[in-house]
DNA sequence: GCATAAAGTTAAGCCTGCTTAACTAAAAAG
DNA sequence: CTTTTTAGTTAAGCAGGCTTAACTTTATGC
């Protein structure tokens, strides 16, 4: 039975690391005049890609409306782009400006900062069982959605 | 020169680790009917420990009123505790409550249980593997502060 | 084709977070 | 002992997110 040592591990992780996670990724939203739902949906277009306001809405568990506006609020910064879809021209399809791709790039910087400090630390061989393990994770982690 | 490699892997699981535990963080807080500056000052307390109200204003970049409101309502909701300082009669000493633990313990379930899902795919080898370097990553990742 | 449903938008209003400013009380400095 | 600094509270007011409700426009079902 590893699967408690495992679950253990990974949770010990996930803690420390969401935390500062967390921290850091508010404080740069903040820093860039955005508020957090607003970011949020940056980075949701960022991971999901085009999408439409419904998707947001359900998404981030708030009606059309909200989404609408919060989307709107994003257009008129010039880090969203919004267009009718061809396909529906009830709908839309939301994608991130070059701008928009930019700041995402930035805070993802940020909050990566602290982690290749990490790296620097490690032994050859740490960092290879290290770059073993995130692989593993993060196949399987696509794999599931 | 394996530290692109490295941080190429520690990236790529951020990014998609990060982007699934906000999304689960976000929608647990406000299942709880706590606001997301609520629910962060309480995981704050379950990381730090015990703090007066200036180190949840510094640490959230806001100002002591604004901490000091917000608070408030998480004293008044009884998830957490504010009694002065014996040794310095002006500060207070915040602390997460019986309520206050629970409610995060139960946040956190929600949170795991993703990759405890994830767990159950791995091969017994696998699980070693992950397991060995999330360990070096949490040990690192807590002497660094 | 006509009724109904679906995707978004807009406006009114509420709630919350946050700031500034004025305040209390305790500690430190001189 | 008086002055100044520090920790926190309170109130007023603004800004933002979110909801409901009414609406427009396009697609779908019969």
């Amino acid at each position: 039975m590893k699967s408690l040592e495992f679950e253990q591990a990974i949770r010990s992780w996930m803690d420390i690391f969401m935390h500062r996670s967390m921290r850091s990724w508010h404080l740069f939203a903040k820093s860039t005049g955005l508020s957090m739902p607003q970011f949020s949906i940056l980075m949701q277009l960022h991971h999901r890609g085009d999408c439409g306001i419904g998707d947001i809405g359900e998404s981030f568990d708030i009606t059309n409306a909200a989404a609408s506006q919060l989307v709107d609020k994003l257009v008129q910064s010039g880090l969203i782009q919004r267009e009718e879809d061809p396909n529906d021209r009830r709908a839309k399809r939301l994608s991130l400006t070059d701008k928009g791709r930019k700041l995402i790039r930035q805070g993802m910087e940020e909050r990566h900062r602290w982690v290749d400090r990490l790296a620097a630390e490690l032994t050859a061989q740490e960092r290879d069982t290290v770059i073993e393990a995130l692989r593993i994770l993060t196949e399987r982690a696509k794999q599931e959605n």
